[in-house]
DNA sequence: GGAATTTAAGACCGATCGGTCTATTTTTGT
DNA sequence: ACAAAAATAGACCGATCGGTCTTAAATTCC
């Protein structure tokens, strides 16, 4: 890796925080240069526009979330305790596994009305998640673990949809008990499709 | 209502879609210029900043959501059809109440890092709508309609989360299948709890 | 180690930002 | 109808926005 592809991936590394805190349209190119201690033309020899940097952030703000999903769930052995260790990931909001929150909250409510680039990409990785769900599930029915009558694709849907209200409402209300009741309530619901 | 109020509130109803859409950083008071056909004068004869209009366009919108609410629950009957008319306003979210989706989640997602003021506005909404929804349910108790032990907090938590996470994939997605499917499954639930 | 090339700095640019202020128009109350 | 008061227009302000360009520094390669 040159230092010019070192630099780059500096810059997005350092400034998808804030991004992610800040948001796309609020995070000046000052605001970069702050946090990278780089002058405008240092920045603007890597990426031709801030809309450019942008796109940078989210593709890597999002595949720091899938990174850390995919760790502890290749961290564990049978399909149920796969699930839970992706819920236990998501269960303290407040906390949340990416500094800022869900990226793909963040962006994809500023970006839904906005943003139809940034959209598509909030859109695929949120369909490629419910289909990790989905396989794993299907892969315990397989295994002989999972009833076979679980439904694997309303589950996934469900887990997608009660993840990112969850840390909507969790990190609005600075409390992580109501997303704590969902992670249980949606454990139960795997424990009653095990054989 | 003099002429100044009636003036302040038609700027408010005018620019409320607009930074629901936009969002609040995003939204330029030249923006408010352009739908209100107003100088900038005669703005800032009515908000002393940008930031004063926010409040108040936020405010605004949560009412109105708030209002379209009410107004469908005041138009049904027992506890069962109370649930049932508010979980339908919310089962086309690309066709959401309000203009530029929900402003719980607009709002909550781009402020719950930046902006105190505006979070806690989102989240005494949340826990005020999360105790309509358990009142609702503790009425349809006394009433003999539901089952003694129906967990009214629990479902109202399972519910608002559902409806922001919904409403979020599903604006992401361009699509109102999944949240579709998330209120029949919420539906069924309430009818399980029939006596 | 020195020449060629890449990378970074920072002054600079026009546009736009939120906000002010004064002149003028419109509304109000008698 | 007219005077007093309220409301609006729009020129203007300094700050900051994203972005460019030239110069200087650092790296690379022989």
């Amino acid at each position: 890796m040159g230092k010019a592809e070192r630099t780059r991936q500096f810059i997005i590394e350092q400034s998808a925080p804030v991004f992610n805190v800040k948001g796309l349209a609020a995070t000046a190119m000052s605001d970069v240069m702050g946090i990278t201690k780089m002058a405008k033309g240092g920045l603007y020899g890597h990426f031709e526009s801030k809309e450019d940097l942008s796109r940078a952030v989210v593709d890597y703000n999002i595949s720091l979330l899938i990174s850390k999903v995919s760790q502890v769930v290749a961290g564990a052995e049978t399909a149920r305790e796969k699930l839970f260790a992706m819920l236990d990931l998501f269960s303290t909001p407040v906390q949340f596994p990416v500094e800022g929150g869900c990226p793909l909250l963040n962006f994809g409510a500023e970006s839904d009305d906005t943003n139809p680039e940034i959209k598509k990409k909030v859109r695929e990785t949120i369909l490629g998640a419910q289909k990790r769900i989905a396989n794993i599930i299907l892969d315990g029915i397989e295994k002989g673990e999972f009833k076979p009558n679980f439904d694997s694709k309303t589950f996934a849907i469900k887990t997608m949809t009660i993840i990112e209200g969850g840390t909507l409402i969790g990190r609005v209300l600075g409390s992580n008990s109501q997303m704590k009741l969902m992670m249980d309530m949606l454990k139960k619901e795997i424990e009653e499709e095990l054989i």
